[in-house]
DNA sequence: AATTGTTTAAGAACCC
DNA sequence: GGGTTCTTAAACAATT
């Protein structure tokens, strides 16, 4: 079975910044013997949502290292040894990425898959890492029907489905897992949810690692209170159609949406298909 | 030797 | 402005 993975050099998933532009700019080229690279921040993207929608966007949801730099080959420019590098940090410092043995029988720490472990993905790494891809899943922003029925929302964890039906908005979903809240500063999100979540589990680090690391993350595990991921509990909450049949802005939701959290990285429709690359 | 993964550290950009 | 987060570089270990 193939799967095509869709990438496009000059939109929104990819990192613009007017001047290098796609990977080009944020994989530039390093002189031997310069100084440290000044790098310039991109607006919309990072080496996590870029690797994560790479690891995604395969069949199996899961690649090895090489095969992920296969992926995003056509956009390293420059010092590849340096990128792949930097990716390899990623992925070994990052909770949202997970070894998966090649072979579980056995077990050998230098031949993984990698996958997307989304229990890793806190609001803040997705507003971060993902946001832009709300401008891709119209979906994300448009108005929804009321989540009154917790029961009926089967497909979502508890907890969330609970707050939701909570809010009982009409027209649209305001709960706290909303991409609004998510887009929102966390001082107030956290504002929200601090008179109804009560215990919430810590998640640890986030990021693995490094010593600087290791107080960072204290106030952002409050965020997450289920081992469930918070991307997914948004996208089951706010009921998000998919793509393919999803409704134009304005229009209500047809009746049978499923909750299908793959969507935010496996649609190929998330891309323009302004270049293509297939594996 | 090459590849893969981990860890540390510094600097810069981002966010509150 | 200060804390946080991301990028980059580098060293190292383990494995192929």
């Amino acid at each position: 079975m193939s799967s095509v993975f869709s990438l496009s050099l000059d939109q929104e998933l990819i990192m613009t910044n007017g001047v290098n532009g796609g990977l080009g700019g944020l994989l530039a080229e390093r002189s031997s013997g310069a100084p440290r690279r000044r790098f310039k921040r991109y607006t919309t993207g990072t080496y996590i949502g870029l690797i994560a929608c790479a690891i995604q966007g395969s069949p199996d949801k899961m690649l090895t290292f090489k095969q992920i730099m296969k992926k995003l080959e056509p956009f390293v420019f420059g010092d590849k040894r340096g990128i792949e590098n930097n990716i390899r940090v990623c992925l070994s410092s990052n909770r949202c990425f997970e070894k998966v043995p090649f072979d579980p029988n056995y077990p050998n720490p230098k031949k993984n898959f990698w996958k997307v472990n989304e229990n890793g993905i806190t609001p803040k790494m997705f507003r971060r890492h993902f946001k832009y891809l709300i401008n891709i899943f119209p979906g994300l922003s448009i108005p929804t029907q009321a989540v009154d029925e917790c029961k009926d929302n089967s497909h979502a964890p508890e907890p969330l489905a609970c707050k939701v039906a909570e809010s009982k908005s009409v027209g649209k979903f305001t709960g706290p897992f909303s991409i609004d809240s998510l887009l929102k500063s966390d001082r107030e999100v956290k504002r929200m949810r601090s008179t109804s979540l009560e215990e919430r589990v810590h998640y640890g680090d986030a990021q693995r690692g490094t010593a600087k690391r290791k107080n960072v993350y204290e106030y952002e595990a409050v965020e997450c209170y289920n081992p469930v991921s918070v991307v997914g509990r948004e996208l089951a909450s706010a009921k998000i159609p998919l793509l393919s049949s999803g409704p134009q802005h304005g229009h209500s939701l047809p009746p049978h949406i499923t909750y299908n959290h793959h969507v935010l990285f496996s649609s190929p429709l998330m891309y323009r298909p302004t270049r293509y690359v297939s594996w």
